[in-house]
DNA sequence: CATTTGTCTTGAATCGATTCATTCAAGAAC
DNA sequence: GTTCTTGAATGAATCGATTCAAGACAAATG
């Protein structure tokens, strides 16, 4: 029975009576050991139970074979699939990600970021909340590479995957106009987010090609009581200032609409359409499917580490490229009359 | 302009002119140096941006400072509550958590639990998936001990952190019972999970103390679709055969039956009402709040992580111990008419 | 003044795997 | 028979922080 703490590599070779290099060889060149050393190791290997110490190996070797990922909320739906992306192709790369969660906290990024620094993670993938850009840079400079997640690089001294938000709000509204909708309304706020700022851009853009007006509900977040709260407000106006279609920033305040107006008794969509923004799982297994702004979550993850890898493989001569994805329409029977 | 790979330890040592034993003093027993020393020491951390390079401490030292979560889905909000919960007990150890998802694939699970033990994280959290009960054992005999997590340890082996399945079971089916209910039925899947099999068992016994039938529907699995086609069962059968409300194994079938209900214009709760499991978020922000047996996701992750220091900290004669939470029902609108 | 006590400091040894210059063996070429 | 070439194997040096026995110094004690 194998117990207490276990046995080194030195104790490998000795037990296979080679040296410590051949055992080394073993474990990462395989092929350039000769049949029978490699299968005496092995049969060493499994019989102490050997387990290489990866604190070892990457303190000499001065690389380890991680990944750090800092995203805003692991609660959120968006970035657990994001996450997921990116851990495929990590995988790929036979490395790990390490996945934290900022939780829209700045002190717990920094204190996320120094932890990935002590790790010496290969790379961060993160989604910013404080201002972080000039610490990510120095890191760069020390050798830890970033890309930006859900989030489009201002400078071009990042790589960054995102999507078109404005396009996206754009979309929105006019699947609601050609849906019939002549008094659309656009839900979200705080406006300081860029993604709010950027789909309401997009939305009233659209609206004002389009010739009808688009009327604003601001919310403080973008939480699903926001979402009750105003569809509330919406249910006691008039039917006919009452807005006749609603384009929320996102699922969350959606469903928080759609739930009010089910209370309420208005019709979703007859009375009153509904589209929201990231299409997550829930929006499609409401009881009245909601139509939403689809982002291709999984492949923003996986693109996002690419270009990561692409940066950390790259001896000299990384190009900084942006990504930018442009979000689809699903359109459900929050927005089709059946 | 700070550049390259970091300075090290000696590097601070020399700019402060004291010795790599005070710097390693100053970052680990502050107290025990002096004022002058300490600050000297850390001004010089502070110009270099030194950072402490975590594997060559852990290799030392003996010990690293994280523990390992293997959770079977990362996409499903309970794992992700519970392992907020632990994240913030290991926060307070000052450790970090990893976080892992087996994906419900032993492979994988595997794959994980050999990363955990070349990383020597302290200790692990985990949902088993395939069997991998012994291997734990023989990973706390190396000085990795686990704790099991919305898992009942069935040997006195292992601490874990469970929930008494048996118990919701009985609490969903009384409820409906309690509000009305003459033909309850059962939806759920595969029973080789056992937490459906203790849940069903649970709300049969129920069912006979109340001297009512049980109606069986077994699903292959736990997902929203298969909701969504046991609903559409249902709605084809004639008003008095089909079930007056229905007990769902977890709240992704409760969704999935809700939504079928809605599509066939079955009113809910007159027509059939519905009661979920696990009470996710998604549970009270449906169009019509579900009815749910509660779990306390959070404090699941924090009890296991406690038992896990506890274990990890006991130099000696840890006891192993089981904690069953009771789960709660929260009664919503899909249970109660208004 | 000598001695003891207690507080800070010091720096060589150490953790365990990897690296790489060097050695070795065996077959190929001349 | 000698020299080359090639592929395998070796093992001492190394990565960077921590440890801890030993030393330095100042203050307190007799």
């Amino acid at each position: 029975m194998p117990s207490g703490p276990g046995a080194k590599l030195t104790d490998v070779a000795a037990l296979a009576r080679v040296s410590v290099g051949t055992v080394s060889n073993v474990l990462n060149r395989p092929d350039q050991v000769s049949f029978d050393k490699r299968t005496r190791v092995l049969a060493a290997i499994e019989e102490l139970g050997f387990v290489r110490n990866e604190s070892a190996r990457s303190l000499r070797s001065g690389s380890t074979r991680s990944l750090g990922m800092l995203v805003l909320d692991v609660r959120n739906p968006f970035f657990t699939d994001v996450a997921l992306g990116a851990e495929n192709v990590a995988e790929e790369h036979k490395h790990s990600l390490i996945l934290a969660n900022s939780a829209e906290n700045a002190g717990r990024e920094q204190a996320y970021l120094d932890l990935f620094e002590q790790q010496r993670v290969q790379g961060v993938l993160i989604t910013p909340f404080g201002q972080v850009l000039q610490r990510l840079g120095r890191m760069r400079e020390r050798g830890i590479p970033s890309v930006l997640v859900d989030r489009l690089a201002s400078t071009d001294q990042f790589c960054s995957v995102s999507v078109d938000d404005v396009a996206g709000g754009a979309t929105a509204v006019e699947h609601l106009v050609s849906v019939g909708s002549v008094r659309p309304a656009f839900v979200g706020g705080p406006f300081t987010l860029q993604q709010v700022e950027d789909r309401y851009r997009g939305a009233a853009d659209a609206a004002a090609r389009a010739g009808v007006p688009l009327q604003l509900f601001e919310t403080p977040d973008l939480k699903f009581e926001r979402g009750r709260q105003i569809g509330d407000l919406m249910g006691n106006l008039q039917p006919d200032k009452r807005p006749d279609a609603v384009f929320a920033a996102n699922d969350q305040l959606a469903l928080g609409l759609l739930q009010s107006f089910a209370a309420n008794g208005l019709r979703v969509p007859e009375d009153i359409a509904i589209v929201g923004f990231d299409d997550i799982d829930f929006a499609s297994q409401s009881s009245i499917p909601l139509s939403s702004i689809s982002q291709p979550r999984q492949l923003i993850g996986e693109r996002a580490a690419q270009l990561l890898f692409d940066e950390i493989d790259a001896e000299t001569g990384h190009e900084h490229s942006q990504v930018v994805f442009t979000p689809e329409l699903v359109a459900r029977q929050s927005t089709l009359r059946r």
